[in-house]
DNA sequence: ATACCTCGAGTTCG
DNA sequence: CTCGAGGTAT
């Protein structure tokens, strides 16, 4: 590079070696400069042909953006319209393949029995998730581009396309024809995507909602300088018009031409023959979806050879020579008619929103969680929004993001309603908490409902043939109101409530038209109801919903103490020191048991015949944890945890050491100050705000009391042989993943639970080993990572089978 | 105080 | 499965 040459001379070198690191690099995907001296290259051009702007060019790979559209883009008529191309769906759940793609295999049968051919070759690509355009070519000059559009009318955004450097401004070679349009795929590749909305996050600027949005958005950019920032890539898939003769006889040879003269092919495309073939290409594609640096939605098949397509034809708009075969949807647009709240056994609010039907990853979704009301605001959803759903992970579907550039006008923001929809009392949310709840309680029929439902459920009291159309039915007419009221229900009850509410609902059963009383059903429910009066406490505690108490502290609180009528009577001090019991849960626990109706309720069904067949003696290290100075620190949580304060300035150990010196509550309210102080070391002054907290009549003398009462008398109780076995697998945590074969999950866990294992969810260092049965997933990853040892099936009942 | 680790609770569709 | 939050270990 002479420093003699003359500006124009430059300027052309420049343009000419700059054209071939695009080249090289967009096409041959092969870059053989840095990007730092590519740069520099592009800066010296750009210097050159400010100072000179008479040697500008409207195809110099400056791609000096041009003028703003002020008033939006000009039509264009494509001369040969841009097709739209049948779809195929994979049919989930499946086994077989003539079945899992039936309609591919139409498609191929079709194309066979048309053309007489055995096993026709078909080009195959992917099948970008981006925007489809047309570039048209005029002496190998970029002239136009154009959306799809309709089809046969598209919008003219050629100073857009001209700032995409994966698109030639000048073709390669000298063999192409006068005239070529070459249709693509406008795409944004994933990195590129993240990269661009983390910058945008950082600048404080609206990110893009996935990469399709983002290519479709970014072409639609009335400033070219908007498109330009935008990092958009483009892949060539077919041509429009062209000349007869000057194209190769298959479409997979002329996408190499094409290739040949500077456009970018995806290196994807393949030639696949017969139905095996498209198959097998579909599988290929789909195992590295994730692995492609772009997101796809399918894979295109068309038949190779131009000759057949035209003996194909076309049915009304879309070729009979081609195909899409889609994957499933992971992710898709849909809109958002209405925000329901629907009342949990709780009294948590969740809104949740009621879309326009949509298939997502094979299904057909219409409602869609939103969490809670901070969730909303996040996303700003409103009424109306075109939202992007998407079923994440598994199944659940959630809604990812608003499309804001569809927001119909006059919108409001979304708003938590004040009352509760099914019973009007107040929506409160309580301090420091995310959910808003209803303030009903049992009176609220949702929650009412809610509650009989978590109480039938399968890891409650596992009352069969319960459901929630059966509970919703029996609170209306106001049969049942509480589980109680379950136990005292007869045949004939159940038959009165069904013929009420076919009455109510206008529907009469064929079997009373017959005049037929169909009763078996109600004759089932009661047996199984009747079923379960002989109950297990865990199970039991559990299923009277109590907040926070789920199954695994029902387990630990049942274990600890032993007897539900001591659970029931314990002060939180005592719950306290129960096994992942705090503050909070011992509080809930406490609380619900105070309540007046919950004990009627309570008492009504042990009268009603709900006995407790598996209580025992209490956990004995539990209560040999409970001494005074336990029970101290215990108060001293409680009080902290309920906004007060109690032994101010006095630590833990002192309370452990004051009550260890005293022997018990009533020593220390008695004894010599000094000599207390003397025997433990704790100051005076500290003793003495001790003692003037437990003052005579204070309110936590009584309480402390009444609890070291409760602790002496799960004393009594504890086992009088210390011969109880140890487990074998007390204290080990493990973790079931996937599926076995010769149990259901619930088994292996009760099984492993009676060996005194822990059964977690997830893994952790801590677990001591992972069960992994077929089709294990993450968990079986996680173990494998963290170096955990895992167990397969046969190991499993190897090591039941040793412990008996 | 902080960093895990678990649990509780709510969730959709066929 | 995910989120939030409670509990415990450090």
């Amino acid at each position: 590079m002479s420093e003699a040459s003359s500006p124009d001379q430059r300027i052309d070198e420049l343009r000419r070696v700059i054209s071939e690191h695009d080249y090289r690099y967009h096409v041959l995907d092969q870059p053989t400069v840095a990007d730092a001296e590519y740069d520099r290259l592009l800066r010296e051009l750009l210097a050159l042909e400010t100072e000179h702007p008479e040697l500008a060019s409207a195809d110099s790979p400056t791609r000096t953006v041009g003028a703003r559209a002020d008033t939006g883009f000009a039509q264009v008529e494509h001369e040969l319209p841009m097709l739209s191309l049948a779809n195929a769906f994979e049919q989930v759940d499946q086994d077989d393949d003539d079945l899992r793609f039936a309609e591919l295999a139409d498609f191929v049968r079709r194309v066979e029995r048309s053309l007489g051919v055995d096993t026709p070759e078909f080009s195959a690509e992917p099948k970008l998730d981006g925007l489809a355009i047309s570039l048209r070519y005029e002496d190998g000059r970029f002239v136009r581009g154009a959306t799809r559009g309709d089809g046969s009318t598209g919008e003219d955004v050629s100073a857009n396309l001209r700032t995409v450097r994966a698109i030639p401004l000048r073709l390669r070679g000298d063999d192409w024809p006068a005239v070529l349009e070459v249709r693509g795929e406008i795409y944004m590749r994933r990195e590129d995507f993240l990269a661009f909305n983390a910058g945008a996050l950082e600048r404080g600027e609206r990110t893009l909602a996935n990469p399709r949005n983002g290519a479709a958005g970014s072409l639609r950019q009335l400033d070219p300088a908007v498109s330009a920032s935008r990092p958009l890539a483009f892949y060539a898939y077919g041509v429009g018009v062209v000349r007869a003769g000057e194209l190769p006889e298959r479409h997979s040879q002329t996408l190499l031409k094409l290739r040949e003269w500077g456009l970018p092919i995806c290196p994807e495309v393949a030639v696949a023959n017969g139905l095996d073939g498209v198959i097998a290409y579909y599988r290929h594609i789909g195992g590295k979806r994730d692995a492609l640096p772009y997101d796809i939605d399918g894979v295109v098949f068309k038949v190779d050879r131009y000759r057949q397509q035209e003996t194909l034809g076309f049915v009304a708009r879309a070729p009979r020579w081609a195909l899409a075969q889609k994957f499933p949807a992971q992710e898709e647009m849909t809109r958002l008619h209405a925000i329901d709240i629907r009342i949990g056994r709780t009294g948590a609010a969740t809104p949740t929103a009621r879309l326009e039907p949509v298939h997502v990853a094979g299904v057909t979704v219409t409602n869609a969680t939103l969490h809670n009301a901070d969730q909303i605001a996040r996303l700003d959803v409103r009424i109306g929004d075109t939202v992007i759903v998407r079923r994440a992970g598994d199944v659940i579907p959630e809604v990812v993001q608003v499309v804001l550039e569809q927001r119909p006008p006059g919108t409001e923001p979304w708003r938590m309603p004040e009352r509760c929809p099914v019973c009007q009392s107040q929506l409160v949310r309580p301090e420091g908490e995310a959910v808003w709840r209803c303030s009903g309680g049992l009176y609220c029929p949702a929650q009412g409902k809610e509650a009989l439902f978590h109480f039938a459920s399968r890891r409650a009291m596992d009352i069969d043939g319960l459901g929630e159309r059966l509970i919703d039915q029996m609170v209306e007419l106001e049969l049942v109101r509480t589980p109680a009221d379950l136990y005292a229900l007869t045949v004939a009850d159940l038959l009165e409530m069904k013929r009420r509410a076919d009455e109510r609902d206008g529907t009469t059963p064929e079997t009373v038209r017959q005049g037929r009383v169909a009763s078996k059903w109600a004759e089932n429910l009661v047996a199984a109801i009747d079923a379960t009066r002989p109950a297990r406490l865990a199970r039991f505690l559990f299923a009277l919903g109590i907040l926070q108490i789920g199954e695994e502290t029902a387990k630990s609180l049942a274990r600890a103490f032993g007897r539900f009528q001591d659970i029931a009577s314990a002060d939180a001090v005592l719950l306290l020191s129960a096994p992942e019991v705090g503050p909070k849960v011992a509080a809930s626990v406490a609380t619900f048991f105070a309540q007046a109706h919950n004990r009627e309720v309570i008492d009504a069904l042990f009268q009603r015949g709900l006995h407790l067949v598996d209580e025992g003696a209490p956990d004995p290290s539990f209560v040999q944890a409970l001494d005074t100075g336990q029970l101290l620190v215990n108060a001293k949580r409680v009080a902290r945890s309920d906004g007060g304060e109690l032994f101010r300035g006095v630590g833990e150990e002192s309370l452990k050491a004051l009550a260890a010196g005293a022997d018990d509550l009533t020593g220390l309210l008695c004894v010599d100050v000094e000599a207390l102080a003397n025997a433990t070391g704790v100051s005076s002054s500290r003793i003495d705000i001790v003692r003037a907290e437990l003052a005579a009549d204070s309110p936590w003398q009584q309480r402390l009391l009444a609890a070291q009462a409760q602790v002496q008398a799960l004393r009594e109780r504890l086992p009088t042989d210390d011969a109880a076995a140890a487990l074998p697998l007390a204290g080990q945590t493990v973790v079931l993943t996937g599926t076995l074969a010769s149990m259901g999950r619930d088994q292996a866990r009760e099984r492993l639970e009676a060996l005194g294992a822990k059964v977690a969810r997830s893994v952790s260092k801590k677990t001591r080993f992972v069960v992994a049965g077929e089709a294990a997933g993450s968990k079986l990853a996680r173990a494998t990572e963290l170096g955990v040892d895992v167990l397969d099936e046969a190991a499993l009942l190897e090591l039941l089978a040793r412990h008996g």
